[in-house]
DNA sequence: TCCCCGATTAACT
DNA sequence: GTTAATCGGGGAG
């Protein structure tokens, strides 16, 4: 469904990146073969000077490749328990990513059932928790290229019209409410749960 | 080294 | 609406 995004396009600040990922394609190549594909409809940006982000206080262990060259992932662990997946933006040592926060699934329906233990399709991937679980994401694909590895990529999909595009606060964060980096599908029925957002 | 707590989810009451 | 699960990050000392 289209090329692949290029490390180019990733090059931008999360607020600009953020939006324009709505409606690409998520795909992800797992260990049996299986294809999985989901279209993106909620995503957070997070950017260096914001309290809010893992950035934040410069680099460390776990944030590497939030530092690193933009079109890669960073996946962290939350909780102890889930994982989140972010693509990273901006130029080298800038220190910025999009927090991929749910998607409709497109392909692998069956695979993601099984990953996450659920039939209803709406709760496959409607959260950033469950959206790692049903692609089998975890730590061990943090910093990998989405330009070139062949377990994990983003597509050029159909990108939404701003008039499609929902802003809000972003969810679960306690510090740098002021901006509203939250960018949703209007009336998806594939977002995470409204938490009176 | 210690200690608090998080970009969450599901299962409670 | 509330809470447990579960663990590593990173600031404090």
């Amino acid at each position: 469904m289209g090329a692949r995004l290029t490390r180019e396009w990733f090059a931008r600040t999360a607020p600009e990146v953020a939006p324009a990922l709505l409606g690409r394609h998520l795909v992800r190549h797992l260990v049996d073969g299986t294809l999985v594909r989901v279209r993106i409809v909620e995503v957070e940006a997070y950017e260096p000077d914001d309290p809010a982000s893992h950035a934040f206080r410069g680099p460390t262990r776990r944030t590497v490749s939030m530092f690193g060259p933009p079109g890669h992932l960073y996946v962290y662990l939350i909780y102890g328990l889930h994982h989140c997946v972010n693509v990273v933006t901006g130029p080298v040592g800038y220190g910025s990513a999009v927090l991929i926060r749910a998607g409709e699934p497109l392909a692998g329906h069956a695979a993601m059932r099984t990953n996450r233990g659920v039939d209803r399709l709406d709760r496959l991937c409607s959260g950033p928790a469950r959206l790692a679980q049903a692609l089998e994401i975890d730590r061990s694909l943090d910093g990998s290229d989405l330009v070139g590895d062949r377990r994990v990529w983003l597509e050029a999909g159909e990108p939404l019209p701003p008039d499609r595009v929902r802003v809000t606060r972003r969810v679960g964060v306690r510090v740098g409410v002021v901006t509203p980096w939250r960018f949703v599908e209007t009336d998806s029925p594939w977002a995470s749960p409204a938490r009176g957002i």
